[in-house]
RNA sequence: CCGCCCGUAGCUCAAUCGGAUAGAGCAACGGCCUUCUAAGCCGUAGGUUACAGGUUCGAUUCCUGUCGGGCGGGCCA
């Protein structure tokens, strides 16, 4: 791999550093690779690092230690550039190794030891069963798959999470809506809440109940008593809804449960079918009622207590985050006696952290930030290291279509949905453009060119470049296995050493991206890699007559197919065998 | 008013955790299919990295301030 690479020039260049500079042979060596080809293959900047502490002229310094580096091995030449860089050329025959070891390896390549690796969990998407995801959601869905995978393939022992909120507020909102739509049915028709949910796919599930069960669930409800004595006013909106629910409770009895539970059953089952087949997948849905119902958010306050991090106010418990640099105190549990969502959060945090994973990352909402104090204070005031928890941040997606920005109004039921989004530009498109930006960028989402079938593409560009490979070798018609011992050294051109080199960036590429939680990253090597694979394509012919530099070619093409592959795994992208 | 994120080519975005002459794609212009897939390639053009200071060999990157945009600041989730 580059990494051999990598440590062997390392090693070169700290032999050449005890001996010119012993007093700096501790210092760090970074080698990187330089963006313009003039600067060799790595360039180290180790004369910069040391010339103050020796107070001597850098490039002098450069000078003594490329005298003191091996030639004729891995390195080609090593030259003194610039302020004091040193770089450095490798030999073409040390460069085009990596497409054998690219071979052997297979769909394994560019994965990290599982040495170092670490317990690490991911929640992401968690959205309220409320109703359908929307394209928000599948950022939050794209991104959260890719970096698991990411994390995954660097090493990391990973596990998914999904968090259902089952017992808040919204699923009473939902059960109420329901219930409303079903009565409707039967002719108890009520002016809809405008605060309740909207969509049709409520009606449906009123439909349902009703195909089902008939009018078992109206006992004997009527507009009239419905309507009777409801708080007034505008600013009495979520009071009225809450009135509402308190008599949907009273009428239905024990069969309020069933309107409930049929509602969340529904919507989590289409929720998780959408995110399956998006490629998303989970090991572990949380509920949030099993919180309360095994006394685990009761247990989470009383400890805050026992620890003396709560006081009352007003009628409520508060939990004094500013001392753990929130900007206000937050409630816990409200003048009504209900726990707030916060407290929940608690408990559910801290048992993430009794689960005994190294490392929990949570994917939020961008406009969830405002919560990460007050969960990192609650976790720091529990006794836990907070240090453990990492918030990534996704910002919101922008639909465009034919250059204008598609609106979207969650309040009035006009959103687009995930479904919508993957049935209109496709699986693979959606989830490359997804993570085709910094999570913490506004993405602007493009359909038209999502869809469009063309090198505008970016999508297609790298699966094109898969598919050609794919092309190439049944073209050629032999057995890909014997591939991987061919002779590599007829591969001397330009392009062919760039290719190779750029073959060596994956293992790098996947660590960064990794460290970062940045499955952009990939996105973009994948990107460059389609681009040099497209000009050698084009430059140069593959099945040539000469047979040694025919079998190296399909060796490079194979190797440059594989590590698509690889990558376009990671996104959940397919890779086509032909387009 | 306070907090977080952001400001890079006409547009959408990168930039190897401080490196060399800031890079791609789209849009514009000019070329390349009798040959392994033209969903491709080659070339031209495009910049005071919002602005002003500071830190040092060196700043798009780090610090301060100003301007501009997004999101937050509920006993909502």
């Amino acid at each position: 791999m580059a990494e051999d690479l990598k440590s062997a020039l390392t090693a070169a260049l700290r032999q050449a550093l005890a001996s010119v500079a012993p007093d700096c042979a501790s210092v760090p060596i970074v080698l990187e690779r330089p963006k313009q080809a003039a600067h060799g293959d790595f360039a180290s900047n180790i004369a910069l690092q040391i010339a103050r502490s020796l107070k001597q002229n850098p490039r002098d310094i450069a000078q003594r230690l490329v005298r003191e580096l091996p030639h004729g091995g891995v390195i080609e030449r090593a030259e003194v550039a610039g302020a004091g860089f040193i770089n450095l050329f490798v030999a073409a025959s040390a460069k085009v190794r990596i497409v054998s070891r690219i071979l052997a390896a297979g769909a394994n390549f560019g994965r990290g030891s599982a040495a170092d690796g670490r317990r690490v969990q991911v929640e992401f998407v968690s959205a309220n069963p409320t109703g359908p995801l929307h394209v928000g959601h599948g950022r939050g869905a794209a991104y959260g798959a890719s970096l698991a995978d990411l994390l995954e393939f660097a090493g990391q022992t990973v596990s998914r999470e999904y968090y259902v909120n089952d017992a808040g507020r919204q699923m009473d909102i939902l059960a109420l809506s329901t219930w409303l739509r079903y009565l409707a049915l039967f002719g108890v028709d009520i002016p809809f809440p405008p605060n309740a949910y909207q969509g049709d796919y409520v009606t449906d599930m009123a439909r349902t109940i009703r195909d089902r069960h008939g009018d078992h669930y109206v006992k004997g409800a009527t507009a009239a008593a419905l309507l009777a004595d409801l708080p007034a006013g505008e600013e009495a909106a979520e009071a009225r809804l809450d009135a509402l629910i308190a008599r949907a409770k009273h009428l239905l009895g024990a069969d309020y449960a069933y309107i409930h539970q049929h509602a969340l059953a529904e919507q989590l089952g289409d929720c998780r079918d959408d995110l399956a087949q998006f490629g998303v997948h989970f090991e572990n849905w949380f509920s949030e009622r099993s919180l309360y119902d095994t006394g685990m958010v009761e247990k989470a306050v009383a400890q805050l207590e026992r620890r003396g991090h709560l006081y009352q106010q007003d009628g409520a418990t508060w939990f004094r985050s500013t001392a753990f640099g929130d900007e206000k105190d937050r409630v816990v549990r409200r003048e009504n006696g209900q726990y707030t969502y916060f407290a929940s959060d608690i408990a559910y945090h801290a048992n993430k952290f009794e689960r005994g994973y190294d490392r929990v990352i949570d994917i939020w909402g961008a406009d969830h930030h405002g919560y990460i104090a007050r969960v990192k204070g609650a976790l720091t005031a529990l006794g836990l290291d907070a240090g453990k928890l990492e918030i990534a941040l996704v910002q919101f997606a922008v639909l465009y279509r034919g250059g204008q920005k598609v609106s979207m109004s969650t309040r009035a039921g006009q959103f687009v949905t995930l479904r919508e989004l993957r049935g209109e530009v496709g699986n693979d498109a959606a989830r490359f453009f997804y993570v085709l930006r910094k999570s913490d960028q506004h993405l602007d989402f493009d359909l038209d060119l999502a869809k469009s079938e063309s090198s505008d593409n970016p999508v297609y560009y790298i699966q094109y470049a898969h598919a050609r490979v794919c092309s190439v070798l049944r073209e050629w018609a032999g057995e890909t296995a014997e591939l991987a011992q061919a002779d590599l050294s007829p591969l001397v051109g330009d392009r062919e050493l760039t290719l190779a080199a750029r073959l060596a960036d994956f293992p790098a590429a996947v660590r960064d991206a990794a460290g970062d939680y940045a499955p952009h990253v990939i996105a973009f090597y994948l990107k460059d890699l389609a681009a040099e694979f497209h000009s050698f394509y084009n430059a140069e012919r593959i099945l040539v007559a000469a047979e040694s530099l025919r079998l190296a070619r399909l060796a490079l093409c194979l190797a440059v197919g594989q590590v698509i592959a690889n990558g376009l795994r990671l996104l959940g992208v397919s890779a086509p065998q032909s387009m």
